[in-house]
DNA sequence: GTGACTTAAAAGTCATACTTATTTGGGTTG
DNA sequence: CAACCCAAATAAGTATGACTTTTAAGTCAC
């Protein structure tokens, strides 16, 4: 992971996080900093510097006289990448999946039709052949191998989208394709149509075609949001 | 704001986070604590905890015998509402402008698809309302009330689609919808064009139409993003 | 009951002493 | 001369005690 160990503060970040996420603390619940010094046996310090982190996150507020109250859900940066890897590894994973998915479904499209606009000779070079990868690894119980060239497919089109916000987005990608591939039912081998659709988006983007790139994605992310109701209707 | 003089961090904060947002310490600089303790005349303790904060933020990187280094542009969360904000105020304004609009183009009209199948009925007619506010205040240099409507319309939208990260961007959005009309020509009123399409995605929204309400916001945002052109081709 | 005053609880801040990781450089050895 | 190891210097990390500031809440007079 990204932060386990380097550190005190990480260390209590790392549990404390995840259990307001998982909602451990319902909202309102009333944290006092020198009853966490005691359960963390760390320092004023490092519960302070912890506390200003989660603040920054809108998932708790510091008041004086009061203490460090947790916010209610709506309130929580829930774009935050830690927020998001947190919520992931809790109970309502399903639910965080659904909100992840249905982001994706917006903004892969876009970024795909960006992408045939600006996407470099090399952009284009690393999308075919990540594709071709995909169609080579789609069939014979190469899950694993597969999921390395989809995640690194998706990357790519939101990198190459030249929009900054978009290529941020390539970690949650990342996550939430490697947790739909660890929570399926992994005997089967991904579904044909998708793998054939990405290598047309490969095509759309090399030839410049924005609207048969971004109309290929949609058919990939729709899909993906099938996949969902099918799992839990 | 959100974060303005609650504390001696905060206002260190809210000093240092813009200032390496903007670039005046370019990636690769490196900040010593004790440095900054002197600069903003405060103790290892304030310091620490905005360090700790920026770190969050991927603004920063804190490393033993080596310093606060400045990380690459690429790495940080842009998507952090405080970092939004930062790069709002700071020079790259208009790149960022660009950016968030692209996002809502992207966002906005999946939302209004999601927010025709899941709107309230009291949700439907706040956004008739709003739609209707917008209408009247159109015409004749109402442009602060009509900027209000606007902002509340596409909160609307945002928070009925039910996806709790669209929702969040309702900030976003009115950030974006704000630094527009502050920066244009505050002298013309609105698109009328762009009025009566709110108005449609309100029927289309109350009526269950669930394309209808994606056409037209799209048709919307499309309006912002050739906006954007206009102004910087 | 309302309003002003007091009190106490909890976070906020500071200064200092100490610990730990890590880079750098020098010296030893093959 | 290269490779390697070790020691010293450096800057962040942690702990702690003393003090300040905010503010919720209780109390008293009116």
């Amino acid at each position: 992971m990204d932060n386990q160990g380097r550190g005190l503060h990480a260390r209590v970040l790392a549990s404390l996080g995840p259990a307001i996420t998982a909602g451990d603390y319902p909202p309102g619940t009333v944290l006092r900093t020198d009853e966490l010094e005691k359960r963390f046996d760390v320092s004023r310090t490092v519960v302070r510097e912890v506390v200003r982190v989660l603040e920054s996150m809108h998932l708790v507020e510091s008041r004086r006289r009061v203490g460090v109250t947790v916010r209610p859900t709506e309130e929580w940066d829930v774009f935050d990448p830690q927020v998001i890897r947190w919520r992931l590894a809790g109970a309502d994973r399903p639910r965080q999946l659904r909100s992840l998915t249905a982001l994706r479904s917006a903004i892969e499209p876009a970024a795909a039709a960006l992408a045939a606009e600006h996407a470099t000779p090399e952009q284009c070079a690393e999308l075919t052949e990540h594709a071709l990868n995909m169609v080579a690894t789609s069939r014979g119980q190469q899950l694993a191998a597969y999921l390395v060239h989809d995640i690194a497919f998706h990357r790519v089109i939101l990198r190459a989208s030249g929009n900054e916000m978009f290529a941020r987005l390539g970690d949650v990608v990342a996550e939430v394709l490697t947790g739909r591939t660890e929570h399926q039912v992994m005997f089967s081998d991904p579904d044909p149509e998708a793998v054939t659709l990405h290598v047309r988006v490969a095509e759309a983007v090399r030839a410049r075609d924005a609207a048969r790139a971004e109309a290929c994605t949609r058919e990939i992310t729709v899909g993906a949001l099938r996949e969902l109701d099918i799992l839990a209707p």
